[in-house]
DNA sequence: GTCTATACAGGGATAGAC
DNA sequence: GTCTATCCCTGTATAGAC
């Protein structure tokens, strides 16, 4: 399927602010990625933010798509958090890109309350899905057994996030793999 | 004591970064901020990069002088780490900053190579003195006992930097603390 | 839809006076 | 050391032709 130029503008630009951050891009780099003029790209985005805004969500319903995917693939607690898990580690992409929302949360000062909203909207979605997880974990007792499910699911969150911003930080993906297996053996 | 002029450029410059990012602030800024004329800064750093690498290793100095502290301070490895997490937490500022390698470390592409491997050198002591920790945990059993300590700090250092920035995200500073508690009550 | 041309602001940096 | 003045570049955004 041939991809639209607004589709193409939406992923390149997410790959760029994954890379270097929100203000790290600008419509220069993209127009060159794209193969278009930068000022053609005020077509489709009138400004930046707008942007910014349309990749975001379009990012997190296919975070979230997946998510459900996983529940329909796995049967046990385990297999779908090992599945989350390498989702994370997948969007590292080779030490050179991290997860839009993580990329996002740095530079969360200075960016619109719309999209400070959205930030948030798609931390308690991952919230949700993970404490559903949990629960399952307690039933089939495939997870260590953990105490309250909001905590788990923060402490989940917060190590792959912080995992990936250590292993680009210093360029060895090993550390992902290191700290988001102590999440598969420790019990809270 | 007074501060210098290039002092109070090096610490205002810190406390931006640390909540806009190396590209979210300029000289301008900081000019307004210090009470100086813009052009003047480059008096002291002709570059900005120049200013950024000065303030990164100003902070990891005082940073690794404040490990030495908590080692003197406290004898014990349970209190010595909740000395250092303490610090993580106060690196917040209330929920509008935070660790400036976190900072950093999440705009790592696009920066020098020089600025790279300080990010390197600030991760590599906070390491170093973590498996201190643990190895003192382990004899005084003042801590959950853990296997491998390599493993477990960068257990610590990701889950606390990822916590800073859910945190902030979130605008919720409990969460910091409700992934901090679970690193002193879990066994690896 | 995509282009060229252009406006306008801001950022980094330099020159030279005081 | 700090200032004013200025340069050049980049970034966002608009206008209007094709």
């Amino acid at each position: 399927m041939p991809k639209s130029t607004r589709e193409k503008l939406v992923s390149r630009a997410e790959y760029l602010v994954r890379r270097r951050g929100y203000n790290g891009f600008s419509f220069s780099d993209l127009s060159e990625d794209v193969g278009i003029r930068k000022a053609s790209i005020n077509y489709y985005f009138p400004h930046k933010t707008d942007l910014l805004l349309e990749m975001m969500v379009a990012y997190r319903e296919r975070f979230v798509r997946s998510l459900g995917k996983f529940d329909e693939k796995h049967n046990t607690a385990r297999e779908r958090f090992k599945a989350y898990v390498a989702m994370n580690r997948q969007a590292l992409g080779g030490g050179h890109s991290m997860c839009l929302y993580v990329s996002l949360g740095l530079a969360v000062e200075g960016l619109s309350a719309e999209v400070r909203e959205e930030l948030k909207v798609f931390y308690a979605q991952s919230m949700d899905w993970l404490q559903t997880v949990h629960d399952l974990g307690r039933t089939d007792r495939t997870l260590p057994s953990h105490g309250d499910p909001e905590q788990w699911a923060n402490q989940v969150i917060s190590s792959l996030q912080g995992a990936q911003v250590s292993a680009r930080v210093n360029s060895r993906l090993e550390i992902f793999d290191l700290v988001s297996k102590c999440l598969m053996t420790t019990a809270t």
